[in-house]
DNA sequence: ATACATGCTAAACCTAACTTTAGGTCAAGT
DNA sequence: ACTTGACCTAAAGTTAGGTTTAGCATGTAT
């Protein structure tokens, strides 16, 4: 099965652009063209394009997407390399997750916070905390 | 308490040029000067860059995180704006959250992946999935 | 054959969030 | 008084990750 730029980019949601930066910045290298030098994308392209979706939602920057994917093409040699890349982002991701869960508990305080603040028409109420007080800063 | 600029980099590690960057953004209103100009943080400053660390790894951006205390400072009539702010933020973090686990999922498949291969000294080992083969795309 | 949507490139432009630089001021110890 | 480290501002520079623009080519439906 194969696509035009235009088919791949409503499928995965990627503007068009961006998909011709991704093919310029030489993270798509597999992508073929036709005789009139129109992109073909077939669905190793869009495993890849899978990837960089993944590894973008950790915050692995596109530089260090392209190093995997050449690091890929070397072979075995990198072996190493790319089990540490890994290792190292599953690291970061778990940091990033438990970052964000703890944010979270403040946002649910605040939801909290104003949900009776509407309800009072104030956040001048009595028991509550401060405006600017946060409960995983104080707890 | 009071602190310099160059106590509060140490004590939350931000740099003292990022500090001034938001104060000159407008996201420390209340941050006090000496007779002399220099910048004297209080407690209040500390609570202030605490919460936009936090809202910050939310991946608010610091525009709307000024607009939040904007909103703070005009008082009870922005309570709504307020309250949907932090239920929008809620939902967002929780998707991002989710995000962040799928890509985890692909991430340690991978660690499994290259300790395998580690192990044999090649990514060509029966058995297992072809390089870019990915868990989470053929499952 | 002829529209006209879709595709192409190169290069300029954009935004957020900082960082760096240049040229000065402040304040604490000696 | 003087040195020295920490502080100040304004303005320019940086980086990542795109987006936009201009001008041109392709290809598909009538």
């Amino acid at each position: 099965m194969t696509y035009s730029i235009g088919e791949v980019s409503k499928m995965l949601d990627i503007t068009v652009s961006t998909l011709r930066y991704y093919d310029k910045e030489g993270l798509l290298p597999l992508v073929n063209r036709t005789g009139g030098n129109i992109r073909v994308f077939d669905d190793t392209d869009i495993e890849c394009l899978n990837m960089i979706e993944c590894l973008k939602t950790t915050g692995m920057s596109l530089k260090d997407i392209k190093r995997f994917f050449e690091w890929c093409e070397i072979g075995d040699s990198t072996i190493d390399q790319r089990y540490n890349l890994f290792q190292e982002q599953k690291e970061k991701t778990e940091q990033q997750i438990a970052r964000l869960n703890k944010a979270l508990e403040l946002i649910n305080y605040k939801c909290e916070f104003y949900r009776i603040a509407k309800e009072k028409g104030t956040t001048n109420v009595p028991g509550l905390r401060e405006e600017l007080a946060m409960k995983f800063l104080t707890d």
